[in-house]
RNA sequence: GCGGAUGUGGCGGAAUUGGCAGACGCGCUAGACUUAGGAUCUAGUGUCCACGACGUGAAGGUUCGAGUCCUUUCAUCCGCACCA
């Protein structure tokens, strides 16, 4: 009784396969889609759910654009260098590039067994060194460009992991991949210059489809604020103490300045600071202290006050101390700021436990209570030349005046910090440059890339942080390009972001040996027309790749300043018991044990059913079996399909709604109405006990992106007519999916009291003749006064009664 | 703390955007078929003091009419986190 889908599978994936349908053709005439999912790191443990629904939602939209008519571009790849790969090399010894194809050789197979219809011909893999030569040349042109640059910090180092962590990896102290703790450790480090970009990539939002949570991610990660650098005399001195503020208007308002521990002003000037020793005792205290334990005290406000330096104010010309504390950090705005306790929470709790004078310069509040920070309704006082303006007018004011002066001027500052764009680890590409004595940092000649991982007998980081290459002399020793002297290369790698940063590009020209990409071929496929892909990865992966995108377009490489038209993202799938799905938890559920028990067309169906595709939502082994049932039900329909080449007449409603529905969900990613609605729709024909073949046909090819395999076999079955892949996308006629005799619903004062039927285009008097007919509706008119009737046609009919 | 989102049956979730709340699926109940049923089919299934009333986290409001709009409030989740 049983369809029998494992033959039914094989089948029509060696057909199609065999037909090479699925293959993307460069400068067709056909209007172009580029669908792209988030290629997957191959990791050991195989594929899991969440890959399922992450790729199903595009497969759906790639088989509905080629039934559709258009070129289809939906590709698929490997972001295999990382961690996990690493990790496993070290404890087993066996070579990252084994382990790798490996794991790419599993993940293939799973993919390809779900039936997804991905052009495997363009397959790409970060860790194939003609994939990442082009990597490495993208960093040259970066370096080149002065975007890219070393510069000693302190960065996260994880003891557990030997690695250099980006401020990202550390999440509260902790190592975001083993859990243990972070310490600061002092490096030299490459970074990519992302911040010269910032204002581009968030203007580029507006001309990008993304949905409104993502977007509102990349402007917070950004973090873009504007205000005024303000210049602060030093008294006695001809240098000035720049701040950043973003209330220019509470200038009257400051009782004191701040300046971050590593501000240079220290150290420039400690002959004229009194307590030296304890400005720098607190300095080493900061230094000391984790981004974890900085943020964690952050409650405990501490500070010591700089004796001997005092700093006026710009406007009032008063004197105010001056303070070091770590609640100021060095890398944002100026590293000093004006402290305004009257308005500002973190100086009032500062000045409170200092006892540092709080003033008002907004009226509104009681700023020895609480910081007043309001700032629609408040109005300027004690502050001469702004009194009496609102916030925003004063802001305006004094930003004017402050540059007419000569005194500051209006700048803007972002909270997105330049990329750490480094890992002292193997497995990753190795950075292109060389370190000469003479002509220092040297980039390595495009015709000498890739520089290949050399190979290594051990993989585990040095102790000192270095990466395995730094042990590898053969490797390291070189010779320098510019003057040919002695020089050695750079032996940190690159991180995991760099791969990933723009391998859709190379989906268009995977064998391209001369460029990384082919402009004619970037020009017919770029844009990616829909990006979709995980919550986690919409603040750094779509940044870091939306920056080398159109670092890569302002130098001409590329011919659309923004790489995706349109970005989504799919929800989290639980297990069963609501909680992430997880090893330790138990819950996980692995996807071939679905394929083997019920097939892939029932997993893709039961994945695209379980609920909101945006939201997250916890996996149900009965409800698999429910879309089992639902695919049986479609296979035993063939039972009841009779001639017909046009659709019955009373079917026409429905047929119509359905196509049209479907049409629609699936563009808006409403997948689960999208298949409840041809679930209502076969029920219907059942209970009618036939369906046509023309009906049966447009069934047949409105649920074929989903369950591609099932649906192809029964067309075969009943013989509607060649090969389903080969016929259109069904069409509807929008006349065609209203009833013109519809059933209404009248109310007696706002309750439903009864129905009538009536023809679509009906007037307020037919529904009241329909009404009269009803005796419930009678019932509740009978000795009461009609006061008002609301009818809208084709929808409502209400009496109000006294 | 700031920003965002979400709260609807026993469960996952629908609701043409202000017009019959609970589509569709799961689960459950009863029946049919069967040697058997964790298969299939048929019927039913929001709650309750059931010809009626009450029901979309809670409390108010606007409206002929509110899950949908407004105000207040509670809870959960996510993102950022001393960003000046």
């Amino acid at each position: 009784m049983s369809f029998n889908y494992k033959k039914i599978e094989k089948k029509w994936q060696k057909i199609w396969d065999d037909k090479e349908l699925f293959k993307a053709v460069d400068f067709s005439d056909k209007p172009k889609f580029y669908g792209l999912v988030e290629f997957p790191y191959p990791s050991g443990v195989g594929l899991h759910v969440g890959h399922v629904r992450a790729y199903t939602s595009l497969e759906v939209i790639s088989r509905k654009r080629r039934l559709e008519g258009y070129n289809v571009l939906f590709p698929i790849g490997w972001d295999a260098f990382g961690l996990p790969t690493e990790n496993y090399a070290i404890q087993t010894g066996t070579h990252p590039r084994i382990v790798t194809d490996e794991n790419i050789k599993v993940f293939t197979s799973q993919l390809k067994e779900i039936g997804y219809s991905f052009d495997w011909d363009r397959t790409v893999d970060t860790t194939d060194a003609n994939y990442y030569k082009w990597t490495q040349w993208i960093f040259l042109k970066l370096f080149d460009n002065g975007l890219a640059y070393k510069n000693k910090t302190y960065v996260n180092f994880c003891n557990d992991c030997r690695v250099v962590l980006a401020n990202e990896e550390s999440q509260n102290g902790k190592c975001d991949r083993c859990g243990s703790d972070v310490v600061q450790m002092e490096k030299d480090v490459w970074f990519l210059k992302i911040r010269e970009y910032a204002e581009k990539l968030l203007n580029g939002l507006d001309t990008v489809d993304f949905l409104p949570r993502i977007r509102l991610e990349q402007e917070n990660w950004i973090g873009k604020s504007t205000g005024a650098e303000v210049d602060f005399d030093i008294q006695g001195m001809d240098e000035k103490l720049t701040v950043f503020t973003t209330r220019p208007d509470t200038l009257y308002g400051v009782t004191f300045m701040v300046v971050a521990p590593e501000h240079p002003l220290i150290e420039n000037h400690k002959d004229m600071i009194e307590n030296l020793q304890e400005v720098k005792d607190y300095q080493e205290q900061a230094k000391k202290k984790t981004e974890f334990e900085r943020v964690q005290l952050a409650k405990d406000k501490s500070g010591v006050e700089i004796k001997g330096i005092k700093i006026k104010n710009p406007v009032s010309g008063e004197l105010v101390p001056l303070w070091i504390a770590d609640y100021v950090m060095m890398g944002y705005g100026t590293g000093a700021i004006m402290a305004v306790p009257g308005h500002d929470t973190r100086d009032w709790e500062f000045a409170r436990k200092f006892g540092i004078p709080i003033v008002e310069v907004i009226s509104g509040g009681n700023v020895q209570e609480e910081a007043y920070t309001d700032i629609e309704k408040g109005m300027i006082v004690n502050s001469e030349i702004i009194n009496g303006l609102n916030v925003n007018e004063a802001k305006e004011k004094m930003m004017d005046y402050l540059e007419e002066k000569k005194l500051g001027k209006k700048t803007t500052n972002y909270k997105m910090k330049d990329w750490a764009f480094n890992r002292q680890r193997y497995w990753g590409e190795p950075i292109p440059v060389i370190h000469c004595e003479e002509c220092g940092i040297v980039g390595v000649p495009e015709k000498d890339l890739p520089v290949r991982l050399p190979e290594v007998k051990n993989y585990k980081p040095t102790d000192t942080g270095e990466s395995p290459l730094a042990l590898i002399e053969e490797w390291v020793k070189t010779t320098c390009p510019k003057c040919g002297g002695a020089a050695k290369r750079e032996t940190d790698t690159m991180p995991q972001w760099a791969g990933s940063s723009w391998y859709f590009l190379r989906y268009i020209d995977p064998d391209n040996n001369l460029e990384f990409a082919d402009m004619e071929k970037l020009k017919y496929w770029l844009q990616v027309d829909w990006y979709n892909g995980g919550m986690e990865h919409v603040t750094r992966h779509l940044l870091y790749s939306r920056f080398w995108h159109r670092f890569l377009f302002d130098l001409g490489y590329v011919p659309a300043a923004e790489p995706y038209a349109k970005r989504t993202a799919q929800g989290l799938i639980l297990g069963a018991d609501g909680e992430k799905m997880s090893k330790s938890r138990g819950n996980v559920v692995n996807p071939r044990d679905i394929i083997e028990e019920h097939g892939a067309d029932t997993l893709r169906t039961y994945i695209m059913f379980i609920g909101d595709y945006e939201k997250p939502a916890p996996w149900s082994d009965n409800g698999v079996k429910g879309c089992r049932r639902f695919l049986e039900r479609v296979w035993k329909l063939k039972d009841i399909v009779v001639e017909g080449d046009a659709i019955e007449k009373d079917n026409e409603v429905l047929m119509n709604r359905t196509i049209k529905k479907v049409t629609d969900d699936y563009e808006n990613l409403k997948f689960n109405t999208a298949i409840a609605a041809m679930m209502t729709m076969i029920n219907e024909f059942n209970a009618k006990g036939k369906i046509n073949k023309k009906e049966f046909s447009i069934f047949l090819l409105l649920l074929n992106p989903i369950a591609p395999h099932i649906t192809e076999e029964l067309w075969e079955i009943k013989d509607l007519g060649g090969v389903l892949h080969e016929h259109s996308w069904p069409e509807f006629d929008e006349r065609k999916t209203i009833e013109d005799i519809i059933e209404m619903a009248v109310q007696v004062n706002g309750k439903v009291r009864g129905k009538i039927t009536l023809p679509l285009e009906s007037t307020k008097e037919t529904a009241y003749e329909a009404a009269m007919q009803d005796e419930g509706i009678k019932a509740h008119l009978s000795g009461k006064t009609i006061v008002k009737e609301v009818f809208v046609p084709g929808r409502i009919y209400n009496i109000v009664v006294k």
